[in-house]
DNA sequence: CCAAAACTGAAATTCATTCTCAATAATAAT
DNA sequence: ATTATTATTGAGAATGAATTTCAGTTTTGG
């Protein structure tokens, strides 16, 4: 989907489920949809004042919160200001982690089918795979 | 102080390592391995405090970090907090995302042979499991 | 064009995390 | 044991991201 299809695309969804069109929501969608990698809401901040001067931070964190409940946004975890910590029980090999939403127990589990799909992502884009992130989400028996 | 194998084991490992064996590291650890689930460093603070009761809020941050350097204490990503976001380009089904760490690149990847897994998971564990989140760290082509 | 409601920016606020530094405690050597 | 060395600690200050508040503005449907 070229450029222009895509930020239409999103000005659709936004309208279809009622919101407004404003200035702001558009500077911020425009930088992202120009953008290959992802922003931090500061950078976004930054990059989308080029398309509107007067935009301020606060919508930026208001603007995404919305993109975000609509789907339209994706969070990456980086690196740090993650909170919460689990002990990790078996000392060797890749751990994976089943988290109950409700109750927050967490439960680790082998590694998974994934080492032949991380090896066709490999063939397939060139990435050097170095580690990944796996969280399973889900209600443990108890809370069901 | 009671010692099972586990807070043995970890003992050891910090030891190991040339660290101290301190009283605040100490009642961090016998926190964490009394709980199934996971805690935020300020829940830990609190439920530590029942072990050592000068400890304070800073060291719990800072055994975090060492316990994560070594392995032993892992980072869960719960829903808030996290800072970077990308545009979902694909509006239908489940994405992944292959991240670049040196240049932040990030590619999206369709859905991956993880059913497969997540059933068995389900079987085995009687989870619920709603949704999960993969991250796939590498580096790319151009940073190689 | 107008009115209603959604939306906005700025400032103040909150809250998690990090930094600084003098005091303390764990370990190894005596 | 006692002591010396050095890692480690806690308190308070500082930082920095994210949120709340609120009066003013913009968008949209009529």
């Amino acid at each position: 989907m070229d450029m222009d299809g895509l930020l239409k695309a999103l000005h659709d969804q936004l309208r279809a489920q009622g919101y407004r069109l404003t200035k702001p929501r558009c500077a911020v969608l425009e930088t992202l949809s120009a953008v290959p990698s992802h922003l931090t809401p500061e950078q976004l901040y930054q990059q989308a004042q080029q398309h509107y001067s007067k935009l301020g931070l606060v919508t930026v964190y208001r603007t995404l919160a919305l993109l975000e409940r609509l789907g339209l946004v994706q969070r990456v975890h980086v690196k740090a200001g993650c909170h919460s910590f689990t002990l990790v029980r078996s000392f060797e090999g890749h751990h994976h982690q089943l988290i109950c939403r409700d109750c927050g127990r967490v439960e680790e589990f082998p590694d998974c089918a994934l080492d032949n799909t991380l090896e066709q992502l490999h063939k397939r884009t060139g990435f050097a795979i170095e580690t990944h992130h796996l969280e399973v989400i889900g209600r443990c028996p108890k809370c069901q």
